[in-house]
DNA sequence: AAGTCGGGGCG
DNA sequence: CGCCCAGACTT
């Protein structure tokens, strides 16, 4: 792939840079107002978001980061706190492991960054957690450095201008990384800006359901919608019930079962599914192997 | 590259 | 009822 370092960067699929413009002007006028993006954020408190915005939207992640943050201000404040604490506090926002690595992430910046997050993309990388979306993220939003982000949003709003398609493909393909790339403005203060923009306009206008093409600042540089909005042939239909998502239902409800008592004894558990123990087994099985649950005896709890 | 991992809301 | 949501991690 050597040889796309010899074309010139003017051949390079980007988004003209009146596009750019436009879609700074339009987040300086309707980005909305969310806490980790206020003055008075800090790094932890933006990390913070980025783990809870992990397929999590920002509607439910809201009140649980108002709460986290005021219990738990710095990496020091979680790293001590009890787990079992720490998981209640989490509640409903899905992917438990999340939380886990939360507080393996803020124990690890005590350890190995004096309690202070690191700020470039490489250090926070290396964290339990984070991986090349957040690192890219925390980078940009919490340190303002140039760092190529790219979430679900960007990629939408990218690939529909640029490659005139209606969605992305399921993985970070080197094609989008190479209009990603190019699209990134040179200077550092202003990619901070696009990336912060873009994602915007991917949440609040160049949604993946129904785009309000009528409100967008670029429409005039779309591809996608130049070529008439095509929609994407439609994924190969699902073969069966998806049986597995039954067994994440049933991790959701033995760890709700967890969080509401000290501990649990096992028939109890069991019970959560009177027609299939042998998946409330299974399913217990695998909360106790991510160390999201213990065991001693018959009886359940969450890790102290 | 493909599977796994929650939970809720919307079309 | 299927899809989507500021992805990460393992195999």
């Amino acid at each position: 792939m050597r040889y796309r370092l010899r074309v010139p960067d003017s051949a390079l699929p980007r988004l003209p840079d009146a596009g750019i413009d436009a879609v700074i002007g339009w987040f300086a006028r309707s980005a909305r107002s969310l806490p980790w993006r206020e003055d008075d954020a800090t790094p932890w408190g933006i990390l913070v978001s980025e783990i809870m915005l992990q397929q999590t939207p920002v509607v439910r992640v809201l009140p649980r980061w108002r709460q986290w943050m005021a219990q738990w201000p710095t990496p020091a404040d979680l790293a001590e706190a009890p787990t079992a604490e720490v998981l209640r506090a989490w509640d409903r926002l899905g992917y438990p492991r999340r939380a886990l690595r939360l507080q393996e992430c803020a124990r690890a910046i005590v350890r190995e960054h004096a309690g202070r997050v690191p700020g470039t993309q490489e250090e926070l990388r290396a964290l339990p957690g984070i991986g090349e979306y957040t690192a890219a993220a925390v980078a940009a939003f919490a340190f303002g450095r140039r760092a190529a982000v790219a979430d679900t949003n960007i990629r939408r709003v990218l690939v529909r201008t640029i490659a005139g398609e209606q969605r992305p493909a399921p993985s970070y393909t080197a094609r989008e990384r190479a209009m990603t790339q190019a699209t990134l403005p040179d200077e550092t203060e202003r990619s901070v800006l696009w990336n912060q923009a873009v994602m915007e306009l991917g949440a609040l206008v160049c949604t993946a359901r129904s785009p309000q093409c009528g409100l967008c600042p670029v429409r005039a540089h779309c591809a996608w919608d130049r070529a008439g909005r095509p929609e994407a042939p439609a994924d190969a239909p699902r073969r069966t019930q998806r049986f597995e998502g039954t067994d994440r239902q049933m991790r959701g409800r033995i760890m709700a079962a967890l969080r509401s008592a000290d501990q649990v004894p096992v028939p109890l558990l069991l019970a959560l599914d009177p027609e299939d123990p042998a998946r409330v087994r299974r399913c217990l099985g695998t909360l106790l192997a991510d160390g999201l649950a213990m065991r001693d005896g018959d009886l359940v709890h969450l890790p102290r």
